[in-house]
DNA sequence: CACTGTTTATACCTTTCGGTATAGACTAGT
DNA sequence: ACTAGTCTATACCGAAAGGTATAAACAGTG
């Protein structure tokens, strides 16, 4: 074998996946992408096959990057209340810091094309319900300890909190104001108080 | 003067409105507006003049015909409380009745493009504006008339239960099943318990 | 009947879309 | 030096995008 692919395919899938992010499927044009990963036309061809098999890679890696990340370092903090406020804090800050107000791409394809391609429909499915079980987990444990109060019901309080979650994501798309986010998310605090 | 224009208008803007609603306003093409709407081209560029204004008025009517008409409709309820838990159960019952899944139009709209076209965002804010505010006032008299803790505060909660609302629409879009958009739904009917 | 303005149908325009093909420059291992 | 395989650049493809133009068929008013 004569020589390996020489170009830095992650970091090129990283642009793509941001480029994605901004735009969605459909109005992320090849071109743009091409302008994004700063690759030429062969080449990324040769890569990804297709515009939609690049849109799952990146759909992949924002999962593994960004979700699969966040939630195992807010699962090792041992302190599953602080760590569900911390979340709270975590999902406010992210989305008003970006000024490009991206959202999260996860809940963003929910919207533009879930329902048609099952791959699709599958990952972000998945990385959904994980989320869910996460804020689930940390409820019956903070219980557990004595952290919140034994009479919530943890599946029905954690559907409440995502939901909360997933709404601060949307509505902070260029609708609501930082602090209106902040009030949303300071309600699922006060949720396991 | 000869004749007056003879196809309905309206009709056809309710065909165009829900193709828009349905797949959004990138995915929906001209063809598939003149089929939806069953006009000719010369008609259709002469009756609405661009894909982009036909999308405007479709949005527009939308507002009109659904945010408006529901929320001045729980309006005149005189039970503010009720027409609170109504709501509720009006927003998942929409959701899950639509077989299309096609959600909220203006939320769809607030991921897909709110922030690009000032006139699009503009509506949308308005709506979600408007509508946040419909639930603020339901909370202050019922507060008055002794059907809500008065502990409660009125601007705080009444973005608690909108950003549920929020989640409930987007979620219902294939990703929540039935039951889980009932459980969201309850979590905020508790809220104002 | 003539006139005005709408209806239809259809042909056409430019631009952009996603994707393919080709040809030469380059970098390795043999 | 040879060769296999990847890089770049660019030309090209058919299809579909949004939008315009044109012509005949029509329905009313004068």
């Amino acid at each position: 074998m004569p020589w390996e692919k020489s170009f830095d395919e992650d970091a090129a899938l990283e642009q793509a996946m941001k480029v994605f992010w901004e735009k969605g499927y459909e109005s992320a044009s090849v071109a743009d992408l091409l302008e994004g990963t700063g690759l030429n036309r062969g080449s990324f061809y040769n890569a990804y096959g297709s515009k939609q098999q690049l849109f799952v890679k990146a759909l992949r890696k924002y999962d593994r990057d960004n979700r699969t990340a966040m939630l195992s370092q807010l699962e090792a903090m041992d302190n599953p209340k602080q760590a569900i406020t911390d979340l709270f804090d975590i999902i406010v800050a992210e989305t008003v810091d970006d000024p490009d107000h991206k959202g999260c791409f996860l809940i963003n394809t929910v919207s533009e094309m879930a329902r048609q391609d099952e791959e699709v429909n599958e990952i972000v499915a998945n990385g959904i319900r994980e989320f869910e079980a996460f804020v689930r987990r940390s409820i019956e444990v903070a219980q557990a300890r004595g952290d919140i109060p034994k009479h919530l019901d943890p599946e029905t309080t954690a559907k409440a909190l995502f939901a909360l979650i997933v709404a601060i994501r949307v509505l902070g798309r260029g609708v609501f104001a930082e602090s209106a986010l902040h009030t949303i998310a300071d309600q699922g605090k006060r949720l396991i108080a």
